[in-house]
DNA sequence: AATCCAACCCCCTTTTTCGGGGGGTTGATC
DNA sequence: GATCAACCCCCCGAAAAAGGGGGTTGGATT
């Protein structure tokens, strides 16, 4: 990771602004540090200048920082864009990260958890707080309740393609199959997984790991 | 976290099975450990015992370990999986965080964000290398290449309802509207998302993050 | 030897979807 | 008061999917 120069935090709460400014003035030293107190403003810091970090919270009083992540790494693609935010729940921190976060740190972590992510910067790893790397992995994890579904090889053929937006023509000629071999496969596939349609077959096909949604 | 008592490494170079050994005595200081040196020994302790940790290493002699990963979390669910191993790609680390890994460490990592990553497991902070937490949010970012899809809140409402596996009959009458309105909003979001399948836009619908393929 | 399973192939009917058309109403912005 | 986007409704025909049915073969297990 590159020095950290230019610094941007958007907090519209003073003491918390003062809070982070400290912490990323003692642990990451840069050269300024921006501060905007609203969304609008935030926008407005962001089109104006280059920055190498910036730590945006969620709950600006003229709306959700998540409006700023994306400008931000639109603009500044190889910068750092850290969520800075007390949301920990799911919606808050996906939708993050889709826009394009590259940390996000809960502000009512310990301090010396919340210093020790920052710090990590500089060191190129990704700041995430605890709980929310937590969730991260969770995402990926099977629901050990469900029985496993045990698919044959040739029906993991059939679903990757089809899963993958192919009709069951092409799939069988890209196998090299009869159409209606392939059609046999998905009725086996369908009563495996349990669903009707192939949305739903696409949803279990991600979900045990034969596509990914990328 | 509770404490760590009982801890399983398998393992099967003996000199970096001694240097795990080493690492989790000082950091973790267990009772004890056991060391398991092929895929099948491992699967013998995991039955035989309860742990509270599994250091699991992927390339084995007789098998990959991701094998055991699963069987360990399904004995001991509340128990911490890690998987360390040298493989910093995606297929082996989203194989086994599907398997239920709770982390991942690369062992060629320097040794003091090895012993760091993994003495956090007492504070609750899953043990994930940087590159690996990196590959981890990458998984979420957007292609900023791609110009945004923006869908309108009725489009988004029938494609969260047809990603879920509805037709689009159920979802005309789950949104009270028209068959007839439903089946002409799937064919402008065919056409905003460029799909031409259920599957293909169902993907998308995950992309852009309308449903979540749990 | 019997049985199981995976993999393969064929045929049929009904329903749904896909991709074209054609309309229309609101409500905001200009 | 025109224009636009979002929303809503209708129809058609070709294609595909859904969901039944019926098989053969070869290898592994028992």
């Amino acid at each position: 990771m590159d020095a950290i120069r230019q610094v941007l935090i958007v907090e519209d709460l003073p003491d918390v602004a003062d809070w982070l400014h400290l912490q990323v003035t003692q642990l990451l030293a840069p050269q300024a540090i921006d501060l905007a107190v609203s969304r609008e403003e935030g926008q407005e810091k962001i089109t104006g200048k280059d920055y190498d970090l910036a730590l945006i919270d969620l709950g600006l009083p003229d709306g959700s920082g998540m409006d700023l992540v994306r400008p931000f790494k639109e603009k500044n693609r190889h910068s750092l864009c850290v969520v800075t935010t007390i949301f920990d729940d799911a919606e808050h921190l996906f939708g993050s990260l889709r826009a394009g976060a590259d940390g996000y740190l809960l502000k009512d972590d310990v301090e010396s958890e919340f210093s020790q992510q920052l710090s990590g910067i500089l060191a190129g790893r990704p700041p995430l707080s605890s709980s929310i790397a937590r969730k991260l992995l969770e995402q990926f994890h099977p629901i050990f309740g469900e029985k496993e579904v045990t698919l044959t090889r040739r029906e993991k053929d059939i679903l990757t393609l089809i899963a993958k937006g192919l009709s069951v023509k092409h799939t069988a000629e890209k196998l090299g199959i009869s159409h209606y071999t392939a059609a046999s496969y998905m009725k086996d596939i369908y009563a495996k997984l349990q669903v009707n349609s192939r949305a739903e077959a696409t949803l279990k096909a991600i979900h045990i790991g034969l596509v990914n949604p990328t």
